[in-house]
Formats: structure tokens, sequence, C-alpha cells
RNA sequence: GCCCCUGUAGCUCAACUGGCAGAGCAGCGGACUCUUAAUCCGAAGGUUCCAGGUUCGAUUCCUGGCGGGGGCACCA
């Protein structure tokens, strides 16, 4: 369905069809039951039993049998096969899929014609009488069939389903109508999202909703979305984070919170990154990094039970902790540490035959950032904490209480990506201010990303805020590991593209 | 932003070295009371993503554009 200079059309186009002889035929089907005093579009249909729930009840029954037990399912046309006075029909909801059988010596001569006219993809209700056929099919016999919904559009294909992969994404709803396997992930996603919500509510955490557009954003080094507000008339910033407004909760006395939504970063497009993205972060009082260790390693370990998560990667406590440096040397031979400032570091990587990295205008934080990025985190499978961050890329987090220079910093790193990023937050007001500062000068030379100074926020720990380990993990990501999908594409509803 | 691959019927895919664009499914007409990718008979269905170019002739080769995928860069 392509229009001038291979545009793809869309709904708010013209819906001139490009298939004018399938389409007229499904609308003719339409009048035709509107003729016949069919409404094609009901209100509603009541008492249906999901097929997933008469499927596992009948497990026990021998080809033939019959039954006498009455089930009202519903759902839409998926198969056919037969035309005659008998017919098997397939019809698909959410939970799963079941064949109907039609009859004319129980349905009658007009109901059966009816029931034959309609097309694949209508919705249907139906009732019936379950049994077991010949050849050991579970199947419904129809005694009565009611049209919930005219389908005017060709189904995909009822045996290949859907793949192309861009028809997959722009057309969501047809890709979950055509592959069982596009619904199980939706709904391994809910549930992941569930488990999440779960565990933090059992350990006494408050799920709270803090500002989606921002007056300053901050939180992550990220370049943000800009909107903007007419009657204010500002800008105001799609948030990259929701860190600083659930520190500003801690300091008021919430003691344990969290929120679980989207955040916005005006960033690359990849099988890792979509521009919107689903993040719950977590702070919780008289915490640090360690004890967010444990609750990242639990929840996620929860997350996998409930998922039935079966895969290669092994998701139980505890998961393995190396130091950031350590991890660097164990990969590269380099050790960050003892090449402290950026010559010296990038002399060592010159000097290194297992590292081949470009040096030039690059900081001693970045490179130490490339090299985790580039040999570290891709030979990453089972999860692990990498721990102790150099302070110059944690604007947020707390000295280490031993190591001079860095923080009580992790992230945890899974199958080849980052999925959680946790910290001892920084609650000392004054150093708070100080790392803004050097913020704001990486600001005025050029760095897209640095944080803005937010008066607000430093005032609210000028309040006090208690020692605090909080958290932010990647619930897309999460989802890719536990559906074992590559691409983040596949586990978000309706990704970003180009239109 | 750069590199590589890619775009054919509603869907899934063919089409040799440049030589009349095909099949299955779906749809349409017909047969069929145990099929399950139902089967059988018949007819139909195309701006080969778009615009140029080369050529007697372009789905095929070339250039540009648009869309998609993968990679790099950036990031979570």
């Amino acid at each position: 369905m392509r229009e001038d200079g291979g545009r793809v059309t869309d709904q708010a186009e013209q819906p001139e069809p490009s298939v004018p002889e399938l389409l007229a035929a499904r609308r003719a089907k339409l009048d035709r039951l509107r003729e016949q005093g069919v409404d094609p579009f009901p209100h509603a249909f009541g008492g249906v039993t999901p097929i997933g729930d008469v499927l596992p009840v009948w497990d026990h029954l021998e080809a033939g049998e019959e039954t006498g037990h009455a089930y009202r399912v519903a759902g839409r046309l998926a198969a056919r096969r037969g035309q005659g006075k008998m017919a098997f029909l397939d019809l698909v909801d959410r939970s799963g899929r079941l064949q109907l059988q039609a009859r004319v010596d129980v349905l009658g001569e007009e109901p059966m014609a009816r029931l034959l006219e309609l097309d694949l993809g209508d919705l249907l209700g139906v009732d019936g009488e379950i049994f077991r056929s010949r050849r050991g099919e579970l199947t419904l016999r129809v005694t009565q069939a009611t049209v919930l919904a005219k389908s005017l559009r060709p189904p995909p294909d009822k045996h290949h389903g859907l793949t192309d992969v861009e028809t997959r994404f722009r057309r969501r709803e047809l890709d979950l109508m055509a592959n069982e396997d596009a619904r199980r992930t939706f709904i391994t996603r809910a549930r992941v999202i569930r488990e999440v919500r779960g565990y933090l509510d059992e350990q006494g955490f408050i799920e709270v909703e803090t500002p989606i557009l921002q007056p300053l954003y901050g939180g992550a080094l990220a370049r943000p979305f800009v909107t903007h507000h007419n009657a204010l008339d500002r800008d105001l910033y799609l948030r990259i984070a929701t860190e600083l407004y659930l520190k500003r909760c801690i300091v008021g006395g919430l003691e344990r919170v969290y929120e679980l939504g989207k955040d916005f970063r005006n960033e690359g497009i990849s099988f890792k990154h979509n521009p919107e993205f689903t993040m719950v972060e977590w702070y919780e009082a008289y915490a640090d990094y360690e004890d967010a260790m444990a609750r990242t390693e639990a929840v996620v370990a929860r997350v996998a039970d409930a998922c039935g998560y079966d895969g290669e990667l092994d998701f139980s406590p505890p998961w393995k902790r190396v130091t950031l440096r350590d991890a660097i040397a164990e990969r590269t031979g380099i050790d960050v540490l003892e090449h402290r400032d950026q010559a010296a570091l990038a002399a060592a990587i010159a000097a290194s035959d297992r590292v081949d990295l470009p040096t030039a205008d690059r900081t001693w934080p970045q490179l130490v950032d490339d090299l985790l990025s580039h040999h570290v985190e891709p030979n990453v499978t089972d999860p692990v904490f990498l721990i102790d961050y150099p302070k110059e890329l944690s604007p947020f987090a707390k000295d280490h209480r031993s190591e001079p220079g860095l923080v009580e910093r992790f992230e945890a790193f899974c199958s080849g990506m980052e999925i959680a990023n946790a910290f001892t937050e920084l609650n000392d007001p004054d150093e708070q201010r100080r790392r803004f500062d050097a913020q704001a000068r990486l600001a005025g030379e050029g760095d897209e990303e640095a944080q803005p100074y937010d008066e607000v926020f430093v005032q609210a720990l000028e309040q006090g805020m208690p020692p605090t380990g909080g958290v932010g993990l990647g619930i897309d990501r999460l989802v890719m590991l536990m559906t074992g999908k590559r691409s983040i594409r596949e586990i978000v509803l309706f990704p970003a593209m180009r239109d």
C-alpha cells in the first residue's frame, strides 16, 4: 500500500483501497447482513468463557466423545474448512484457538449459510456444545452464532502469518492478530511490570507519579526532547529520568518510593534504544548501593521466575560483583586507575595490542566508558554487577567510602546490555553544587549531555536527605531478556518509526 | 550522520546472463457431513516502492529519492 514517493499510506490519508475487489466483497457481505436484519456491530456479548479456560477441562476426552456441555466463546474467525452441509472453523481469542463445527442439521439452512458467508477476520460470538472430533480435535458444535463485528479488510495470511517487519511494527494490530508469539510477548511484558510492582509494593515502597513535563531535565546524561507550554510561554522538557523528583520525595520523608513509567531521550534508535522507553526507579532511605544490588537481584529473579524463564541465563542471586577497574583490566590488560589522566590512559590504549580505540578528543572518563562499552559490555552473558565507577561520569553518586576518585555506583549488565544503574545517592548539598558546577563547565565546553544546574534540587538536599540507595532498572531490556527478543522493537507495542 | 543489505498480487514467496511477471494462501463462482496449511474444478487478481538513465527491450544494470533491516557512532 504505497503512494507517491514510495511513502506508506497511513490512516490520516484518504483510505483509497488498493484492493478494491477484496474490500468490495466484504462490504457487499456487510450490506447483506444489514438487509437480513442482522446488526453487524452489536454493542456487547456477555457471558463469554476464554478459550484457554475451556481447553484444559476436556483434555481427557476421547476422540468421538460427546459431553453435552455448553459454552459461549468469542473471538476472531481464523480459518474455515469445508463449505457444504458441514464445515469446521477456527476461532481465536487472546487465550487460544478452538475449532468450531457448523452443521446444517443443527443450525438450519439459513443460519448455516450466514455462518459460512462470514469472512476470515470477522469477530464472532458462538454458543455450542463441546465434543472431541473423530480425528481427536476438541471442537464446539455451534448451536448459535452471532456476528460481533464485521471485518472490512483482509487479515494476514492464515498460515504464514505476518513476517514483514515494517508492517509488523507499523500495524501492530495485524501482528497481534496473526502471530501468537507477538501476543505472548506483550502478555509477558505485562507480567514483568506486574512483578516489579508486586515486589516493590510488598517491600513497602510507595508508587508515585512525578512530572513528565519538566522545567529542567536531569538525573541522567542524555539529550532531552523540548516542548512548549503556550499559557506559560516557556519551554519544557520531557523527562530523561525521574531521579531528582524521587529524591525530593525521599527528602519529604516518604522513605521508600518508586516510579514506573516512560522516560524520553532524544538520541539514536537501535536494537536496544527507543526514544521513549520504560524505566522503574526506586529510592530507599537508610540504604546504600549494596542494598540496591540485593534488591535488583531479587526483583529480576522474581520476574524471571514469574515469567517461567527457561533460557540460558542464570538470574538467581547472588550475581557476580566485579569492580569496573578489574572488569576492564581482565578484558584489556589496562588498569584505568593506574592511568588516571587522559594522556596516560590514551598512551596505555595506544600501547595495547588488545585494544583498538580512537583516543583523540576523548576525555578520561569517556575513554573509560569506551573500554567498558567495547570490551566488557558485549562479552557479558549472565547478569553481573560492575561496581565503583569514576566520579567524573556520575554527578549524583556519593563518593566511595574507601576508594578516592570513585563513587559508590553499580551498573548491572546482562546478555551484552546494561539493564540497571544505581548509586549510594549523593546527599551532601555542597558536594552536589560542586558536581553541578563541573557539569556546567562541561556544558560550556559544548557537552550536550551535561546536567543543567538544578537549584531547587540542591535546596531540597539542604533540607537534609537521609542516606539513600537508588536504582534505575530498564523495563524494556528486562522484557527483552525474559522473552529472548533481540530487538527492543519486538517488545514495544508501537516503536518509533520514520514517517 | 556514515557503511552494507533490502523493497514483486491483500499475505508468504518465485522469476537463470537483461527477453511476454508466476505459485500457494486469502478473495470470487462451483462440489463436498470429521476437516485442521482440508481437498477438487473454474475464473479473476500487478504503476514489480518512486523519479530519471543505459538499452531494440529493465523486476533484473546505473544514478538519485523514499521506506525497512543490520552495522558504526551516540546512548540506557
